[in-house]
DNA sequence: CGGTTATATGCCTGTCAAGGAATGGACCAT
DNA sequence: ATGGTCCATTCCTTGACAGGCATATAACCG
């Protein structure tokens, strides 16, 4: 469902950097737009679609909003990368092994449905 | 660098689909080309991406190109990824409401720059 | 209250990427 | 050689998204 919402949200660099501010430490929106360097309209765009997706909750403090990294969501990137990391990890044993391979020809390849 | 184009790439569901599909077992474009319900030339622009990114490799079988799954860059992935794994494990124990790191809060949160 | 700070939203534009149709090109079979 | 299969590339159109500017909203301060 908000999978590919996840992954749209995360496509964009700069709502990768945010997160990593985040990850040090709750910031401010106006702290947020000084680091980045946009302008104040299109960070405040750009939290919007974090927040959307869950990936940043906020925490109203007088006049300012302080934006603060909800890890949650990223538990299903991890999720997603889980049967992968298994793969490269045996890719890493291989390495280690040796790198010639029996005839690996033995799935024929035929259509499932 | 290219780490922006691989958070591109895996950010299609189509491309993701793909990925899924070479997880199981490398396949000829045409395979592909029926299980993702795409147009042949969308799924080789597809497949382009992919092979750009060094997600997948390509094996020239007689006429056809056989495409593998390369788990090599989906490591870029998981050690991005690490840090926000560490911070929410640390969620999970606190819902398991053991907080045995007292001085963890050592940082007050200064600005660093 | 009026002014100021701090953040969100709407509108507009440029850019970029995805998808289909048509085409090109490599390889095999007869 | 010729036709046929499998795949890549080009061209074109369309839709989505990012970014800036202007403006609305909300909370503090006097």
């Amino acid at each position: 469902m908000s999978d590919a919402a996840l992954w749209a949200a995360l496509a964009d660099p700069h709502r990768r950097a945010i997160i990593a501010l985040l990850l040090e430490r709750p910031r401010p929106v106006g702290e947020i737009v000084r680091a980045c360097g946009l302008s104040q309209p299109s960070t405040s765009k750009h939290l919007k679609v974090l927040r959307e997706t869950g990936l940043v909750r906020v925490r109203q403090d007088a006049q300012r909003r302080v934006y603060a990294l909800d890890p949650a969501p990223i538990a299903a990137l991890d999720a997603w990368l889980a049967p992968y990391r298994k793969l490269w990890n045996d890719s890493l044993d291989a390495l280690g092994h040796r790198l010639d391979e029996p005839p690996d020809t033995a799935e024929p390849c035929a259509p499932k449905d």
